[in-house]
DNA sequence: GATTTTCTGTACAGTGTGTTCAATAACGTC
DNA sequence: GACGTTATTGAACACACTGTACAGAAAATC
């Protein structure tokens, strides 16, 4: 707690999180697509010879600068939802507002990067990284009994689905709170269509005979 | 069937076919991002000039060529899914093999473009094209009741997590057959995790009690 | 065969990349 | 506070790609 032996040079640190800061600012303003390494540095007040110094490209300063926004994602995923749970449960049950909150508080970010400008590699970068810290709450769910389907492919359902679902939610201006957000992925991924269509209300099987 | 009367150059059809096979060929090669107009041009025996007769960019021209792919992915929408199902039928049931015949069929091409090197507005375009030809399917299975969830949102779910189980499917080489994938993807989609899971097998509810 | 249209090669200005280098400024340490 | 070390700087460089312009060649249509 007290004065930590400073081993790496001060300068380092502040021209990281400078160019960490631009980069952040002009993906909001511009997309991540349209920035170049001059805009980054002019932005940073940084000589782009710097840059070179500190990263190979823009995507390896994107990576770097998103630890923290990616440490966070995790964190959101840490209280996991009710483990048993009835259809009935919706309107009433509380979930955990998770990714979606994370994602609000970065709306603007988000919004960015999926867009025309944004990146393919930081999109399939979040879906792989959903699907891989996904994996231990379906194991946990499983308990021991086999799958009836691969465990890793029921990830990448979940993973795609919801990387569906916020950026639908994004592109039309967040209509839904986060925790409403939340508990509609929940519930839709855990009973999956055949409830959410209402198909198993009343049983009514009997419709316009032909 | 027989003469049709020529209105376009026969000069601007060959062109345009020769840049769209060469970005094709490209694509697969290289990755979409990987290639520069002067490629395409080069591999279509064709000035750089006359490219930009024809297309304003490198997109321009990737959206003018996918019409026909496109199509197809329409096309293997129609023959859709059974209406009535039950969980048992898993196994059993005889699924069209769907949009993962498409996707087995252009795998190359698909999976240059869920790459590092591939392209974003591609694949949010096939997401949103997904979620939309989706709507008139779920709209029909809902058969006027109440969603107990936006449609569109269930869309972009399903929509989502297709593009997500592609992904898997082809960065691991395409472990089951399409007809497997779109049983699965099915299912899934259908019933939920809670039936993936098992977990309503024979409603094990004690478990390790503390 | 005459006319219209497309294609071509070259050229140009503009922008971005990635690297080198010597000079300068800031740092940590003693 | 002086020291040696290290990061930063600006200028310069070669290279690649973009987008546009233009006049002549080639190929289509009629």
């Amino acid at each position: 707690m007290n004065t930590i032996p400073r081993k790496i040079d001060r300068r380092i640190e502040r021209t990281q999180q400078l160019l960490a800061q631009a980069l952040m600012d002009l993906i909001i303003e511009r997309g991540y697509d349209a920035i170049s390494i001059q805009d980054i540095a002019d932005r940073a007040n940084v000589s782009r010879t710097t840059f070179y110094l500190h990263y190979k490209d823009k995507d390896e300063l994107l990576f770097a600068s998103m630890s923290q926004i990616y440490d966070q994602l995790v964190g959101s995923h840490e209280g996991f939802m009710p483990i048993d749970i009835a259809p009935a449960d919706f309107e009433t049950v509380e979930c955990d507002k998770g990714d979606f909150q994370h994602v609000a508080d970065y709306a603007d970010f988000y919004r960015a990067m999926i867009s025309k400008q944004g990146s393919i590699v930081f999109i399939m970068n979040v879906m792989s990284y959903l699907a891989e810290i996904m994996k231990p709450g379906l194991q946990a769910r499983l308990a021991g009994r086999e799958p009836k389907i691969p465990l890793d492919l029921i990830a990448a359902f979940c993973a795609g689905a919801e990387v569906g679902v916020m950026k639908w939610w994004l592109e039309n201006d967040m209509p839904y709170t986060a925790e409403e957000m939340s508990r509609m992925q929940f519930f839709l991924s855990m009973f999956g269509l055949k409830w959410a269509l209402g198909r198993e209300e009343k049983s009514v099987q009997e419709k316009q005979q032909s």
